[in-house]
RNA sequence: GGGCCUGUAGCUCAGUUGGUUAGAGCGCACGGCUGAUAACCGUGAGGUCACAAGUUCAAAUCUUGUCAGGCCCA
């Protein structure tokens, strides 16, 4: 039986209701359980972090994440949808840091480290049980109990695995002997430095985003200067010159750099001067000969060459310390990089940048630091050793002993932001500091393909952003001097001879290979920090190797959730998991993991990919060469949306310092988790979106309520008529056939967007429909609800409106979870207990094409327009729909269309309240035509000639654009023009009661006639009576007595003639008209009446006379 | 400095392969409805499509440049 619906409706009741529903019913635990007919639609969700409270951009992911995994359960497939946390990484050890007051590695280490990781250990899910909270508000369907977490150690044996396949792949080639040359391992996975931020005082390495907060602007002494070439020109002594903010890296000198392209000049000095004695050359950038005039005195341009030019010359070691003889140091190289802006156009070259390593390393040049990672001098720079690098007077020291040396041009003091330790102060320098590398160069092109198969949205990602991304990438970093984190599992023996180096895959290779050592594991062995560092193994002959010291990359971590979520391949049975669940279908996370997880989760999978081309041909696994060699399985996914950030009302960002950051939980509670995912899909989420209080009610008016009140006006009536489903004899009319046809329509287009993960076009149609639904096809059948006879048309109403209602539910399922669900409770399980226990086990709606019927759709606009025209009408003229009308009469000057449009002309006379709609197409009489030229058919034809056509189309008069109406042809210079050729439009004669839109017209008869003015007051009084009804609080069905006093001739005479038509209308028995009433007085179009209205003896719940 | 995106009605946004009446919702004005209504419905006003140049018979749409905003990277 259907329940009776409550008037009010309470969207956070209902949420609670349900959670505790599904809860109880296991309905997402069922859907997972159950096979899918069309197999596994396969999701990957991306873990956050969660040291951090849960905010409305994670709502608008989750919204996303659940939608399309609930549309494809309801497609039939399986979704299985394991939750993951990021638990690893920097944001953890920061929180950790600031609660026990640490600024350095130093006092880490002091701490103690098992202390430290274990406060880290219980940091990590500190918020777990809001975002948790907040996650199953939204009424998201996600396993969270079997949630993956990057620190357990399943997950960290899949890394260890992964960065095995590294290990064990080998560049091959021309690269390989690059790698080599540079000293590298061939590996995929190798050693090398990398410029950090690094703090020497505290022993720290810092991350871009820490030293982004330490930047502070600092006077330095800077200095110009010059190194000679070895060559001398015409017996002339030439030097390059160089300008330097940091003199100390002028002790560790190892090339000048030029950019290619830019113009460099040779200046001969003419006397004695700042930059040197008279008769030497110096090169300096043309563009800034002007700014570095005033050291020069008396000189000329002696000659002119691009930086390409100067290319591999080679001058004397500015200091005695530095190598003389090396094949490529103290030679100008050529890059990019360098700019003509500041300086003198070319730049000193020292490790101590990471634009200065790149260069160096790429030509080949050896490491030498002549300061050291303490910040002070090393002891093979014997004039400063042990001077501590930004000490003034080392500054001041240098430039001394250059001036002596005669390389001096000139010191300048000069202000720029110099980089510091945000938590101590301490300055920073830029360190090569040593670190593990994939090499994600030899995977470039890959990657590059794999790329071109991913449905990007919005699409322009990927060539754009992404695709640049890859075009320009490095080698990997994977490693960081960090604590809590996946350890490099990595062992090589103390005197750092790397060729003997193991890479352990497995918590299980690990253990062997301690035993083999003469050790064992402790028993509850953690695989993290500090206890991974006391494991020891030997050589096989028989020295003792130690772990690398560092943790991995948290965006690592990530980028092999594919696996790592199931522990692959150690765990038993994931072997089985990730062949099923790879690669995925869909992923859904925010525009700034371009760079983050979207790229390492494509690096990892390609990286794995490579690997297991190579070990299924080894072992001649053809099954498993094939997958891996097909580019659709490089990525593990197949499409992805960016999100983009969600904004406040007036679109600023949220955040903590504007107090606008919005508690989705609250929201929640007070809204109901429905029209707050409405917003998310209601444009599409690569768009920045707006979210407020506001929209959230826009949302309620848009879709809630019209659903809400079809389904309470459904509700009422079939229970008053006790509805079931099959009852009576269905004849659909045009109104029914048209609904079912919009219905299958809307269908069509959710299921095609929702398949192009389009949802804003699929939101888009469902408020569309509900419009139609709600203000067209409901409120021009309202009658055959009402009415007393239960007859065929009545119960084709009820089906029709069941079968669209209960449609529409279904496709909603996805979107609104929560009404959905709780309406087809009533209206579907209510009715048919043996109908799915929830909506999102039941099946989408297939669009059925059969049912669809385009003409009349088309057929349908038109009367839409029809009755817009003809409402216009009656608004200019004063006259108020509730005012019968004799006729309206519709042009419609298209002849083969009367017929067609006939059946509706009856709709159109209900809505328009008129006694007769005349279907015309002749309008000769009523507006003036006027044409232009159909520019799409008649430009190609005519081409550059259109401007004159289309004048003279314009000028066609009447009496033409007729004739070429009736079949003729216009005649213009060689041009025959016919009714394809021209656009006609159409303009109201003046004076008519009439309006035209170009296409059809409409007239409307606006004279009143006594009969048609005294319906009108009956009509009045009907509305009138009402409203007394609904005041005195009746039931619908409730029957009424009548007491009526009309105060003039005219109203009574109208009362008498239509007293059945009120008493119908109002369910009155009796009626009374009485010279005396005591009640309420109205007006019926200028004249009044009293009236009293009470309930009637019997009261029914039914209609029926 | 480089890359990408965006600029259309007061506001938020649609706008197909270039085709001449540029759409919707909200807001506003006016009117209506009250037997689905935390309401709703109708009608109307409102736009040099950021600016400039170019390609074309024809540009909101294609190209280039400028300006403004956003994001990412240096």
């Amino acid at each position: 039986m259907l329940k009776p619906v409550p008037n009010k409706l309470d969207l956070p009741a209902i949420d609670r209701e349900l959670l505790d529903f599904w809860k109880r019913e296991r309905i997402f635990e069922k859907s997972v359980e159950r096979t899918g007919p069309k197999g596994d639609f396969v999701f990957y969700d991306g873990p956050p972090g969660t040291n951090g409270v849960p905010h409305v951009g994670h709502m608008m992911q989750s919204a996303l994440k659940d939608l399309w995994p609930r549309f494809k359960t309801m497609q039939g497939f399986r979704v299985l949808r394991k939750a993951g946390w990021d638990t690893h990484g920097l944001p953890i050890e920061l929180t950790a840091d600031r609660e026990l007051g640490f600024k350095s590695k130093r006092e880490v280490d002091a701490y103690g480290v098992q202390k430290y990781i274990d406060y880290c250990r219980q940091t990590v899910f500190r918020y777990k049980g809001m975002w948790e909270e907040a996650i199953s508000k939204i009424g998201r369907f996600v396993d969270l109990e079997n949630a993956y977490a990057t620190y357990q150690p399943y997950y960290i044996q899949s890394d260890w695995w992964t960065l095995k396949q590294a290990w064990n792949l080998e560049l091959e080639g021309e690269a390989r002997e690059q790698a080599l040359k540079l000293g590298q391992s061939p590996r995929y996975l190798y050693r090398d430095y990398r410029v950090m931020a690094y703090s020497p005082r505290t022993g720290t390495t810092l991350s871009n985003f820490e030293v982004a907060q330490g930047y502070e602007d600092v006077t330095d002494l800077t200095l110009y200067v010059k190194f000679r070439l070895k060559e001398k020109q015409d017996s002339h002594d030439v030097y390059l010159t160089a300008w330097t903010t940091t003199p100390w890296t002028l002790l560790s000198n190892l090339a000048v750099a030029v950019h290619p392209e830019i113009e460099y000049v040779t200046v001969e000095l003419l006397e004695d001067c700042d930059a040197g004695k008279a008769g030497e050359r110096l090169i300096l950038a043309q563009a800034r000969h002007q700014a570095l005039l005033p050291f020069f005195g008396k000189h000329h341009i002696v000659g002119h060459q691009l930086g390409a030019d100067l290319a591999g010359k080679k001058y004397e070691p500015m200091w005695e310390w530095l190598p003389s003889d090396h094949e490529s140091a103290m030679r100008v190289v050529a890059d990019d990089y360098v700019t003509a802006l500041d300086g003198t156009g070319l730049v000193h070259l020292a490790y101590y940048g990471e634009d200065d390593f790149r260069i160096l390393r790429k030509n080949g040049i050896p490491l030498v630091l002549a300061v050291d990672k303490d910040g002070l001098v090393a002891d093979f720079v014997k004039p400063f050793a042990g001077r501590w690098f930004r000490e003034e007077h080392l500054d001041v020291d240098i430039l001394k002993a250059l001036k002596e040396k005669g390389l001096l041009i000139a010191k300048e003091k000069h202000t720029h932001s110099y980089p510091f330790d945000y938590r101590t102060g301490s300055p920073l320098m830029y360190f090569p500091r040593p670190a593990w590398f994939i090499r994600t160069t030899a995977l470039k092109e890959m990657m590059i393909e794999a790329n071109k198969l991913i449905g990007w949205r919005p699409e322009h990602i990927r060539d754009g952003r992404f695709g640049n991304w890859l075009e320009n990438i490095s080698d990997w970093n994977v490693t960081r001097e960090r604590y809590w984190g996946s350890p490099l599992p990595l062992w090589v023996p103390e005197d750092g001879d790397l060729s003997e180096a193991v890479c352990v895959e497995s918590l299980a290779e690990l253990r062997s290979l301690v035993e083999r050592s003469g050790n064992t594991l402790p028993a509850g062995f953690d695989p993290h920090k500090p206890q991974i560092d006391e494991v020891t193994l030997l050589t096989k002959d028989g020295r003792v190797m130690r772990r690398e010291d560092f943790v991995l990359d948290s965006w690592f971590n990530a980028g092999l959730m594919p696996w790592g979520q199931y522990g692959f391949p150690a765990e038993a049975g994931s072997d089985e998991q990730f062949r099923a669940q790879y690669p995925c279908d869909f992923i859904c996370e925010g525009l700034d993991q371009t760079r983050g997880w979207f790229y390492t989760l494509l690096a990892c999978s390609c990286l794995v990919a490579k690997a297991q081309q190579d070990d299924a041909k080894k072992r001649g696994d053809r099954e498993r060469a094939r997958f891996w060699n097909d580019p659709r399985n490089w990525s593990s996914y197949r499409n992805v949306i960016c999100t983009e950030l969600v904004l406040d009302h007036e679109g600023r960002k949220m955040s903590k310092s504007k107090g606008n950051v919005v508690d989705p939980v609250a929201l929640f509670d007070k809204f109901g988790a429905d029209p707050v995912r409405w917003i998310f899909y209601a444009s599409n989420p690569w768009n920045a979106i707006r979210f407020g209080e506001e929209e959230i009610s826009d949302a309620v008016r848009a879709v809630i309520l019209p659903l809400w009140n079809s389904y309470t006006f459904f509700v009422t009536y079939a229970l008053i008529d006790e509805w079931r489903p099959g009852q009576g004899t269905v004849a659909p009319t045009l109104m029914d056939r048209w609904i079912v046809s919009e219905y299958h329509r809307l269908i069509e287009k959710v299921t095609v967007s929702l398949e192009d993960f389009d949802v804003a076009s699929a939101a888009g149609a469902i408020s569309r429909f509900l419009d139609l639904l709600t203000n067209w096809y409901i409120r021009r059948s309202r009658r055959r609800f009402w009415k007393s006879d239960s007859d065929t048309d009545k119960a084709t109403a009820y089906a029709t409106l069941y079968e669209v209602l209960t449609g529409l539910v279904y496709a909603l399922a996805p979107f609104l979870p929560f009404l959905s669900e709780h309406v087809y409770q009533n209206l579907v399980r209510g009715l048919n207990p043996d109908a799915p226990a929830s909506v999102h086990l039941a099946a989408f709606p297939m669009a059925n094409p059969a049912l669809r019927d385009e003409a009349l759709e088309a057929r349908m606009e038109r009367v839409f327009e029809a009755v817009t025209l003809a409402r216009a009408l009656r608004q200019e003229r004063n006259l108020r729909v509730r005012q019968p009308l004799t006729s309206v009469v519709w042009v419609v000057p298209d002849q083969s269309t009367e017929a067609e449009l006939a059946p509706f002309l009856q709709i159109m006379a209900d809505e328009l309240n008129v006694k007769s709609v005349k279907l015309r197409h002749d309008d000769r009489d009523l507006v003036t035509r006027s044409a232009t030229a159909n520019f799409k058919v008649l430009g190609k034809r005519v081409g550059s000639r259109m401007p004159k056509v289309a004048k003279a189309v314009a000028a066609m008069t009447d009496e033409q654009i007729q004739a070429v109406e009736g079949g003729g042809r216009f005649r213009f210079e060689e041009f025959e023009l016919g009714l394809d050729d021209i656009q006609i439009r159409r303009s109201e004669k003046p004076g008519l009661a009439l309006r035209s839109d170009g296409f059809m017209t409409v007239a409307l008869d606006t004279e009143l006639t006594p009969e048609l003015e005294a319906e009108g007051m009956a009509r009045e009084i009907v509305h009138h009576i009402q409203n007394l009804r609904k005041q005195s609080g009746f039931d619908i069905a409730d029957r009424i007595a009548l007491e009526v006093q009309a105060h003039s001739p005219s109203l009574e005479a109208a009362v008498l003639r239509y007293k059945d038509y009120i008493c119908k209308e109002t369910l009155a028995l009796d009626f009374e008209l009485k010279s005396a009433v005591t009640g309420t007085t109205l007006d019926a179009n200028g004249h009044t009446f009293t009236l009293a209205v009470r309930r009637a003896n019997r009261t029914t719940n039914k209609t029926e006379a």
